[in-house]
DNA sequence: GCAAAAGTGTTACTAGTACACCCATGC
DNA sequence: GCATGGGTGTACTAGTAACACTTTTGC
């Protein structure tokens, strides 16, 4: 079963999204070489006969932000046949959130140029990448109404405005501040943390944190 | 980039599912070959280089169906390393749905033996096909409460209790049966045909289609 | 006539929505 | 003191959940 027709190569991609205040971002690379030379891409790299993608996935998530576990989760395969002018390469695209004080362990010092970008102002992405984090935002959307997955992005010392932008930004929908306050302090799952949030304009918002034991709920 | 280490194949998987009543059920072939001799799997056939999965699945529906469309979703992609004992197999599963009156339609006097079998009644699966299934049964049960997968499972001549009892058994649930009626009828998404079931046990039940414009509407 | 399954309405309760003013801070 | 953004309560409406008896058929 090895013959040619069949061997094609897989890699692993992935989205990692994080929200920086009330802005979503993702994490993107560039490339240093043909083709695409320039352009930004997804952090990504092949499957190797002896890994699962998992694995793969684990090792981008290590060699690019220095941590050894994160959320993530398998969100789509792509199999267009000329999705890679080099060669027939299917990609796995995975999904992870990450929260902007786990997201300080990063390591620095890297020979690759990578950055943050806003999901709604994003540069010129190769390969279909675009496509995918399309694709990928719009799930985003959905899934962010459930507890676990806001947790992810605000584990703790939050304020309420912030997940309210966060959501509504993505989609793109208008909640009522004080609906959207009650529902989430109703449901019995964060609490203030008694500090608040270093003042921009206006009055400072109150922090808070999830508590420990949180149930699959969803928000909306 | 066709470096040895990296070179796999990839195979679609088909997991299909039919409402045969009150029953959802799941299309097996069986094996005739080593390994798993004798076994039922899902329907499935390695991805060639020069065509997408896709194409792939396309190519399974008609092989075993007759059918050329039929909604389909691509669920997950299995890359465990020894999951196929022969050689390295990814596998991409889609889910499949298919309604009796269209499934009138397949073909007969087939080489292979396949067979439908209730999802709660499965036999001796080979390679890592029950855990497959398993997933997939669990996904399709929070993707039933919503009508356009329910339609594709019964687009016409349904009673409104076959529906519930669907429902109720794949998501392990209670549902009052009067305010499941009056919830499907509120919608105002399903009319009667006039006509009634074929009667077994006790009163004939009516029969309903769904009406053409459905929107993209959860029942829970 | 009895067993089996389908059909039907009302009430109480809960959740959702709409809406406007005051408060704390920076400049 | 004014601009900015955050915090708070109430009244109304809609949705959900609980509940028991009657109807039609086969045998």
């Amino acid at each position: 079963m090895a013959l040619k027709e069949y061997n094609m190569q897989l890699e692993g991609l992935l989205s990692i999204f994080t929200a920086d205040k009330s802005q979503l971002k993702v994490l993107l690379v560039r490339k240093t070489t043909d083709p695409y030379k320039g352009y930004w891409v997804l952090p990504g790299d092949m499957v190797k006969v002896d890994e699962t993608i998992e694995d793969n996935i684990s090792n981008i998530i290590y060699d690019k932000l220095g941590i050894k576990s994160l959320y993530v989760e398998q969100i789509h395969t792509y199999s267009t046949i000329d999705r890679n002018p080099d060669s027939r390469v299917v990609a796995v695209n995975y999904l992870g959130l990450i929260d902007p004080v786990t997201l300080l362990l990063k390591k620095e010092d890297r020979e690759i140029e990578m950055e943050w970008f806003p999901i709604n102002d994003l540069p010129k992405l190769g390969y279909d990448h675009l496509d995918i984090i399309e694709k990928t935002k719009t799930l985003l959307g959905s899934k962010l109404l459930n507890i676990n997955y806001i947790k992810n992005l605000f584990p703790a010392d939050f304020t309420l405005p912030e997940i309210e932008k966060v959501i509504t930004s993505i989609l793109n929908l208008n909640i009522d501040r004080r609906n959207f306050r009650k529902r989430l302090l109703k449901l019995n799952i964060i609490e203030e943390t008694g500090e608040y949030e270093p003042s921009g304009n206006g009055r400072p918002a109150k922090l808070y944190r999830f508590k420990d034991d949180i149930k699959d709920i969803n928000i909306y």
